[in-house]
DNA sequence: GTGAAAGCGCTAACAG
DNA sequence: CTGTTAGCGCTTTCAC
């Protein structure tokens, strides 16, 4: 009678054990926790493995131990750049360890939202990070009560339900609009892509700043249903020039839109920063080179996903992950753009 | 005496079998395979599934199936925009099915590559996606032996593994370079970022287009150590003109890098395209709203993600995947940067 | 410090 | 069409 073996003929931890001289549990615990293991047994399972070209199969480690080597990360878009580059954080941190980062999309919805941190919960995940402070209450409630760290990143907020790493979305937006009226704008319009909670929050700082002096009129902030790009820029830009002909300057959610209006400018000889001033936000590399150069506000994005991934790593090892909650700042980057001789 | 349980508490597919009445391996196939199960006893299943909120467990399946809902996706790089627009097609298709997908960075190295397809292969991923044609011999026998499909992406080859879907990188550069020719360019030059095997083909069609009217000058080719940046367009067309000042005309390997190249001819006072002619690669978004617009090669690299998702989806559901190796071509998009006048 | 036994939650194999 | 049995490869529990 054969037996009836459904093995793929990968090397298992019995293979090492018997090569080891060992049983499977020290093989499992040389690996895990060596220090509970003597050291001649150590170097018997560990010149094994070698031999054997041993790898562990997670998901035989997730189902025994009720815990995977997977870290969540959910993000509101794969198509939005900005979180592009808080991902590249994320990713250069996870590729020194062996935990593997999981990507999910909650596409600006907090019933996906939802769905996937269930699913993700589902699967003892070694951590999540997830996107922002707005989540709907049974989603809060679920991350409140997980049983691995959960990374806030990308927002400051009140009440984090673990750690937390960004800056705030509304002082950004009102430094910059300060910035505008200091150079001596005052007809400032708001571009905006897809409206989600952040720039909601941005618009709110734009506000604040404008108001302080009387300059915030509803009718030059424009948002739209796309995607941020750069034509979009030059066709919001258009836009708001009907809406007001005498706009002088304007504040753009987005650095794309920046540039879609500093074309759009070049294209109407609309002269920069004379005529018109253009502030960015989240100064990509562009913004430097652009001609003229294009003020923006520098945003930690990459430095958000490596500090997020570094806690979790951290936390992970049972080492001091430090702050739990970070706000990294911004930085208004003045540049040509806004650089107005005094009339 | 205690039980020593070690559950989560989640519902178990054995939970659902007392609930609906049916032995577990029914609750099985009404999950995968619906028509071989009666419809009453389905309608049963179901109804406990949802009562129960019952969600499968990822690591118990794959270890009892030795086949796990990972799609796993190598690519050279996370960094780079132009993966990353390859990897929105893939999430585009993957999030219409149950499958994960697990990005992957081999960091252009093939040693990397190889051990990340080794570690994939390990976990029986459902299918793979890999970049380009230039994988290392062990790797090309690994992957020719794997038991799930594989896809290459973004380039086109003699020998697919499997399946394949891009399009040639040498041709587009050779059309590319004749455009500059046929539109009364001499002296072109080549700007390139970090130098990989795609970027060298692409070099290699610039070549040949040159070099049919005897126009190639290998001074005139500018390969950097940095990833591309707008700011690195800048930088390396300043380099091209301190080393030939005749310079007429420049195919970027990148649209990053030319729009870098319009920013200096601006702040030059270089006319474009009367005095230099600039061309890019991939055609972002970007170039049709510069001023002025910028002529480039439009790459289908979302296209690609897609297709190569939707093959193995139906390879996967054991449907037609149609075509197995589709080349997507590209199309050479003309614009202002390289409509010069006739002399 | 080490091991035997008993699961983790699911599915392949074989019967009926 | 349905069920029983025996694993998948690893780790927990408990004992030595």
């Amino acid at each position: 009678m054969a037996r009836k073996r459904r093995t793929t003929g990968n090397p298992t931890i019995m293979d090492v054990a018997r090569a080891a001289g060992v049983s499977a549990i020290t093989v499992s615990r040389a690996l895990r926790t060596p220090e509970r293991v003597s050291t001649d047994a150590r170097a018997r399972v560990n010149a094994a493995i070698r031999n054997l070209g041993y790898t562990p199969d997670p998901a035989a480690q997730a189902l025994a131990s009720q815990r995977s080597d997977i870290i969540g990360v959910l993000v509101p878009s794969v198509t939005n750049s900005v979180f592009l580059d808080t991902m590249r954080g994320v990713y250069e941190v996870a590729e020194t360890s062996d935990f593997r980062v999981q990507i999910a999309n909650t596409r600006y919805s907090q019933a996906e939202e939802e769905r996937l941190v269930r699913l993700f919960l589902h699967q003892r995940p070694a951590a999540l990070i997830v996107t922002g402070i707005d989540q709907s209450a049974t989603t809060a409630k679920l991350l409140r009560a997980a049983p691995c760290p959960i990374v806030q990143i990308t927002e400051m907020g009140p009440a984090p339900f673990d750690m937390m790493v960004g800056f705030s979305h509304s002082e950004a937006a009102r430094a910059a609009a300060r910035h505008l009226v200091d150079a001596g704008y005052r007809r400032i319009g708001f571009l905006g892509a897809r409206r989600d909670a952040r720039s909601t929050r941005r618009l709110s700082g734009f506000r604040a700043g404008l108001e302080a002096d009387g300059l915030f009129n509803a009718a030059r902030v424009l948002f739209a249903e796309q995607p941020s790009s750069v034509p979009l820029g030059a066709a919001q830009f258009t836009e708001l020039l009907s809406r007001d002909p005498q706009a002088d300057a304007v504040l753009c959610n987005n650095d794309d839109l920046a540039l879609g209006v500093l074309f759009e400018c070049q294209r109407r000889g609309i002269e920069v920063p004379q005529a018109f001033g253009i502030c960015g936000f989240n100064d990509i590399a562009a913004m430097a080179v652009a001609h003229p150069s294009i003020t923006s506000v520098r945003t930690p994005r990459r430095e958000i996903g490596r500090q997020a991934m570094t806690m979790i790593l951290a936390r992970l090892a049972d080492e001091d992950p430090g702050p739990m909650v970070r706000d990294l700042g911004f930085t208004l980057i003045q540049r040509d753009s806004t650089r107005r001789r005094p009339t």
